[in-house]
Parts: structure tokens; sequence; C-alpha cells
DNA sequence: TTGAAAGCGCTAACAT
DNA sequence: ATGTTAGCGCTTTCAA
């Protein structure tokens, strides 16, 4: 059991004070080149390296963002949507770019429930993201919604800003996809309740785009499953068996709409010949669907810079909540 | 500004003694009910909680387990594959449940590579995992690889412990998955050179199946491309085009089996009548393919157990590396 | 330009 | 059962 190496032995080997290591160590520019270079060479004979956690409660900074990704409950993290996968990753690497590390958790049942990172000093910022349908979850984070130091994606409440995509803008460029492909009897496929606004403003981008081309208010079919997959798949159904006619479906999400195109295949619907399809978020499973699945995505790389951003307090009244999305053509339209 | 809340405070408040507040908040059995309860009320009051800076200095630990996923250059982390994420997320699930912290990052290009965690104390123990594919980044942490506070998955070099699929048990249950689906002339899709271990492995207990049965010792096709997909993409263009009979596909990894299966169908060979397809990963991916894909799963959450437990120096010489893997039925094989 | 000394907030050894 | 005291290893005044 060797001892731990301190500045202090570092110190003694150059033939310095600590202090001189220290400030050494951190670029501090009064010192002379000469002396920087013996520290560095004994530090690195000896193999020391700086205590995070000593120079942290000397500094009172923690240098890192907790990430809380927010599972549905029930279920492992196996089953956590690769789009909040991808959002975590680039929240992961925008923090990173600003010099902070990242401090994840996934929470999904009431034991994980967590939010004292900020106060027990093991964070600056939190970030939040995940599902909306936990409220367990949310309802325990939401005395942290208003905060400057937090930041989330997907909160279910509307009393606080949200980071998010551009729901409207989205649902409006896939609509006016469709109509452009010549579909005329679009349906609107998915949940449009208090709690879920995302979705709510996808289909008022929807409507937008049915009414720039005088098409009417348009309509939303939602048929209630325990996934999204299966939402789509009852969704489709229904609409199958129902007497309005319908050329084409948005759908409020790419799991939805994976659902509903297997439905419409499977029952001899061809997509995009006699059915258009358009989902949004932009999942890699949608690249292999049959067929590839045309989809709505947002900039990931950005919402990761604006989540952190965010969450670091720069998000002053007039920076925008909004990410921006692009059309990603694929084969489910025409 | 306030000025932070301190035991101090709490102590003052509860008149008592500092460290009695310590004793007190850290369940010492010797502190009276009485005073307890007092502490508490006073902490609760004064919305103390403890600096875990402070704490960790004095202690030494750091409760939390760094986790670095590889990347590919090049690539943003949006890119990176589904197996990987799964498995970051049942590694923080796994060391969320044994008490640790998970510090995630990322890296792919030289300037992210960073291993400095236990040194700096900002962690107890590593755990890496992530491609193969990126030299750069399994060099720059080769040195790691052999301590007892560090747990890989995917390395490419074979001198040290490495957790990882049974993917011998898993090449021969997809093998015999085939033969028994009726295939006699099944081939091996993907790269057998030195960096992939586990394709190699997958590749032996495709031999063991035939073998067992008397089909021969099999062959290997690869076809090197950028990316999986394309990879079985081209591979089974060249199959298509040559000479030898085939009637079934086990594919290295599900990005290859996807890639297969694609290029088969659009070339007019029905998956699986005419030609069965097994992959190996169990991507969410290959729930929604045409057809869906038959593969071969680990156990992901026993996987991050495994990881968090090798990397917390538990895995003695006697301890299996391999994680179990089960055969998930869906509809590329007869 | 460097040294001396204080102290970040806590836990733990030592007293009582 | 609780108080006293000494650090954990660093950064940062304050001196020189």
């Amino acid at each position: 059991m060797t001892t731990r190496v301190t500045s202090f032995d570092v110190a003694e080997l150059a033939g310095v004070n600590q202090s001189t290591v220290s400030r050494a160590l951190n670029g501090d520019p009064s010192i002379t080149d000469g002396t920087r270079t013996r520290i560095e060479e004994a530090a690195r004979k000896l193999g020391y390296r700086v205590d995070s956690r000593a120079a942290r409660l000397r500094t009172g900074l923690t240098a890192t963002i907790a990430v809380v990704v927010i599972a549905r409950a029930g279920l492992s993290v196996t089953e956590i949507n690769p789009f909040h996968y991808s959002l975590l990753g680039n929240v992961c690497a925008a923090a990173a770019a600003r010099g902070y590390q990242s401090l994840v958790s996934f929470q999904a049942e009431r034991a994980d429930l967590y939010s004292d990172f900020i106060e027990s000093r093991q964070a600056d910022a939190v970030v939040l993201l995940g599902t909306s349908t936990n409220d367990t979850a949310w309802e325990f984070h939401r005395h942290m919604l208003g905060r400057s130091d937090v930041a989330c994606w997907g909160s279910p409440f509307a009393d606080h800003r949200r980071i998010a995509s551009d729901n409207r803008a989205g649902g409006l460029l896939a609509t006016e996809r469709l109509i452009k492909g010549g579909y005329r009897n679009i349906v609107f496929v998915g949940d449009l309740d208090d709690r879920q606004a995302q979705f709510r403003e996808r289909f008022e981008g929807y409507q937008d785009a049915l009414e720039k081309q005088g098409l009417g208010a348009g309509r939303a079919m939602n048929s209630p499953a325990d996934t999204r997959f299966e939402q789509g798949r009852k969704s489709a159904q229904a609409l199958i068996a129902g007497d309005e006619a319908f050329d084409a479906l948005f759908c409020c999400c790419d799991a939805t709409a994976l659902g509903a195109i297997e439905e419409l295949v499977r029952s001899g619907v061809s997509v995009p010949q006699q059915v258009g399809v358009v989902g949004f978020d932009g999942l890699g499973s949608g690249v292999h669907s049959n067929p590839p699945l045309t989809t709505i995505e947002p900039d990931f790389s950005l919402a990761g810079k604006m989540l952190v951003a965010a969450a670091l307090g720069e998000a002053d009244a007039g920076a925008p909540h909004r990410v921006p999305v692009r059309l990603v053509e694929r084969s489910s339209a025409l």
C-alpha cells in the first residue's frame, strides 16, 4: 500500500513550495518557465495528478452536469427510446465541448428518483430528458423545472420553458410533403391530450398545412395502447375498418408510424402507393422498415447544445427554445 | 448571495456539535433518537445537504464509476450503435443498483481521449465500451486494460480479459436454428480479421454446428465497406453474383444482416423462403425490418452487472466473462 | 516571482 | 452519547 502522491511530494522533489506547484500546474503566468518545467517534470516522475475532489472543494465548482434520463416505469433501460439515447449522447457531447463532465442517471421507478445533484454539490446544473409518460418521475422533478440551472426535454407540464423540436414547423413540413406527393385525405395519428404538448404542436402544424391548401380542418385518430408502436397499429386498423376515406397518415412519432405501416401492409394496403406515411423523430429503425420511413428529424447536435446552454443559465428570455427540424426523405411517401 | 449552509449552521440551530450532525446524518447508532430528530429537523429547516466533494475528500471515496463509450471517429454520437447505448444504459443501471454514480463520456476523436478518471479521483473504476474499430482510442486506453479497476467490452486486443457475449454459443445457436429450418448451405457473413475476436468466435460456433451435422467446414464471405450495413449489402450482392449455391446466411451482426436482407429482397430473393437469415445483437431495428430479423441477443442486464462487477475488482480468475445469449425468433428464418 | 498560511466542509480518531 | 480536534489535498489570499 503505497501512500498517495500529493502536491507536497511534487513540491519537495522540485524544491519549491507546495503552492508553487499548484500555481504552475494551473498555468499561473507569474511562474518562471524554469520552475514550471522543473515542477512538471517532478509531477510526471511521481505520476502526480490533481485530486479533483480537493480542487473542487476549494474552488466551489464541480464542472459537471447531471443528466437525468426518465424512462417508463416497469421497463428496462434496454427498452428506452433510441431518440432519448441520442439526445443523451448529444447532451454529453455538448457538455464535454464546454468543459463539463456528465453524471448520468436513468430514473424510472420510485426508488430511482433523485434530484439533489446541485444541492449536494455533485453538479452545477441538471438536464432532464425522457418520456413524458412517467408522471411520477416528472412530478418528482417538477419543483426544479423553473430553475435557471435546470433544463429539460419532454416534461408534460406547460408552466415552464422546455427545449423541444420545432414541432409545429415539423408538422407543417410533414404535411406539406404529403400534399406535394398528391395525397389529399391526410389523417393525423396520435394522442392530443394535455400531457403531450409536443403532439398537439405537431397537429397544429398539420392543420396549418391543410388550411394553406384549403384542405379543411383535418382529423386526428388515436387508439390508445401500451406502446407507441401498438398505438399506430391499432389506429391503422381502426381507420381501415372505418367508413371515412384516407390516403395518407401523418404520425405523431416514428414508433407510431412504424406500427401503422406494419398494419397497413399486413392488410394489403400498399405504402406509399395507396397510403402515404410520414413520421416524426428520425429513429434509426425507420431506415430498415418496409418501406423505409420518411420522417421529420430534429437537429440532435443543436438540441444537445441548447439543453446544455439552458442548464448553464444562458437561456435568457429571448433565446430560442425550439430545435430546427428537417425532412428526411425515405420512401413511405410518393 | 446568501452564504451556503454548512453542518456548522445545522449544529448551531440544533444546539449540538458539528461532528454530531455528521454522525446523525450518517446513521451513527450511538446518536440518541432525540438528538437525531432535532438535527434532522434543523437540517430540513435550513435546507442543508452534505457537500459530496467535502465528504469524499475526507473519506477518500468517489462512489462513482467512469463509463467511456468509444465511438467511430468522424461520426456523431447520434450514429452510435444502439447496441452500445443499450450497454451503456445497463452499466449505469447496474452501477446505480450498487450505490455508484456514473460519469459518462463519449470519446471518438483524438481530442476527446481521456482516461485519468481514477488517478484524478473522479471515479473508483472505469468501464470502457464501444466499437472495436476505433484503433486510436483503444490504443490510447490500452495501458489500462489489464487493471483490476477497469473492465471493458469491445476491445480489439486479445491480451486481457474482456466481458463479451458468449459468441461461440451464439454462433452455434444461430446456425442450429437455420439447420432446423431446413437450410443446408449456410454462409457466414462477416470479417474474421484479428481485431474482431467476437466475429471469429461467432464463426467458430457456426463451424461447431455445421460439424455436428456433418455439413462440412462452412465458408465465410466478406465484402469490406464503410458501414456494417453496407458490408452486408455488398456481401449479399457478391454471393448472388457468385457461382456457389447458398440458402442461408448467418451474419456477424444485425446491421450486416439488415444490409444483406435488403439486398436479397431487392434482388428478388425471398427471405426466408429462398434464403434464411439470422443476425447477432438484438437491435431494435430488426423488429421492423422486412422480414423482421431472427437474431441472437445477449442478456443486456447481466452484461451491465458483469461489467460493473469486473470494474469493481470482483472478477476473480474463475468468474465468467461471457454473457449468456438467447435466440430471438422473428421471421427471417423458416 | 515565490513562500507561508489559511481554510473549503466534511469525517473520523481521540477524548470525556 | 457527545464534544474536541485533526486532517483529507487542494486553491488562494497575504507577505515578502
